[in-house]
DNA sequence: CGTACAATTGAAACCAGTCAACCATTGTGG
DNA sequence: CCACAATGGTTGACTGGTTTCAATTGTACG
């Protein structure tokens, strides 16, 4: 039922079958099949594959499943700053430390390939090519934190939901529109955790998106069945940007 | 009254007088001195240095004054992303793009040092150090636009502003304590807008504290009365962290 | 089968937003 | 020089969206 992932070619060292890595597939594609050292692993739901102050060596690329990367403010609690599907890349958060400023874990079963960030910075150092696509990725990164800041200063949940969903949308297959089918891996609570509310607010909101016709909800399953009412409640233009990966990770 | 700013020594390019370059001057001071491209802009207050679209091709260090930057969403309200002060870098949410995602408006008199990015990117090319500075300056970006997320998804009014004054402090000279005084040179509704709150709560929310002792507020002036309170408030430990420089910019 | 977890829904409390009035400061033009 | 408008700031009363607390149902997994 669930919309399967955008799948691009490019062959990462070791993995054995071609895999997805997103940006850097795009990025360093040609340069990558040359790097041997990339390492694969394998995650089940809840395993984590980095904790806060734990060194930091290697940025990850998803290359199937998915996994949310989190926080703790000063007092403890914790908060989710991304989540990150296939072809994503995790880590990017710290580089430039010798430790993990956040952790990451497994939202299902995943797995990922390794990237070590010094490997990355040595080849960036002789090939500008890879320097400069290193650079879009960190910024890229800056810019989809800065949406989600935008929607965290000034949209209420409804909005923030509709946002949410169709970035989940768009990161899937093709443009989001009537019909196309939403997975979300994560817990209401972690939506919530993500877009600054309550479960309850989550749970509340969804349900009243689907009184209202505009999505249809079946546990971690959504529908869009409006798409124009719900970029409308976005905020968005009621035609798809031209690039769409817009928030979230 | 107000505090005078931090200035480490380091000389840049044209600029006659020793200027602040803050992360600049400490992770590339020896080699700025020899980029002789370096050029000086003069800011009044609301003058932009660059607009949403306009070419993105230098990012800029404030050498004195402040700056915030804005962005819009889709349906067109403005938003502040961040304050920056004296020896903060200016522009790295676009780097890797053609244009500028968002606009940089002086808060008062300004003056800031313009660094061509295709000049450090090519410095960078052939200097470990320099890359290396690089990717700490645009992941420490992205770290503190982190910060600021998770005081909007779960901080209340009064913990962001608590947060938002310690940061403002730190940012001075030396450690936040009893009587450390802070400039604002921004409005109400500017914190606010930064904040995710309407200039009305701000207000309020400053006087209660100065109401209640923790702070002393005059106009665009605060001075932190009850240091301890005021980490409490913003849910930071009692004793100042080891590395201030947390939040915003 | 029962425990643990996820999700839904209701009712009440509360924090921040909205609307509005008022004051202080600044700068402009008659 | 004064009048007046524009801007920034403060405060009050009211509204409303979200959180909080609580109860209930459904689902997965041992």
């Amino acid at each position: 039922m669930m919309a399967p992932r955008r799948c691009e070619p490019g062959v990462c060292g070791k993995c054995a079958q071609p895999c997805t890595l997103g940006t850097l597939s795009r990025d360093l594609e040609l340069d990558l099949r040359q790097l041997p050292e990339l390492r694969e692993r394998r995650l089940a739901r809840g395993d984590y594959l980095f904790h806060t102050s734990g060194n930091f060596e290697s940025l990850y690329a998803v290359r199937s499943g998915s996994m949310k990367v989190t926080m703790l403010t000063e007092d403890g609690r914790e908060q989710i700053t991304g989540f990150f599907l296939q072809g994503d890349l995790v880590g990017l958060d710290s580089v430039g430390l010798r430790q993990h400023v956040s952790s990451a874990a497994a939202l299902e079963d995943t797995v990922v390939c390794e990237l070590p960030f010094a490997l990355l910075e040595r080849h960036g150092q002789s090939v500008p090519r890879i320097q400069a696509a290193l650079f879009r990725m960190l910024s890229g990164q800056i810019r989809r934190e800065l949406s989600t800041l935008l929607l965290l200063g000034s949209l209420r949940a409804e909005e923030r939901l509709a946002q949410f969903l169709i970035d989940l949308a768009e990161r899937g297959v093709g443009p989001a529109e009537c019909g196309t089918a939403i997975w979300m891996p994560m817990t209401r609570e972690e939506i919530g955790s993500y877009l600054g509310l309550k479960l309850e607010t989550v749970s509340r909101t969804l349900s009243k998106l689907h009184r209202e016709g505009i999505i249809e909800v079946v546990k971690r399953g959504v529908r869009i069945r409006q798409e124009r009412q719900l970029r409308l409640l976005a905020g968005m233009n009621p035609v798809p940007a031209a690039r769409p990966r817009a928030l979230a990770h």
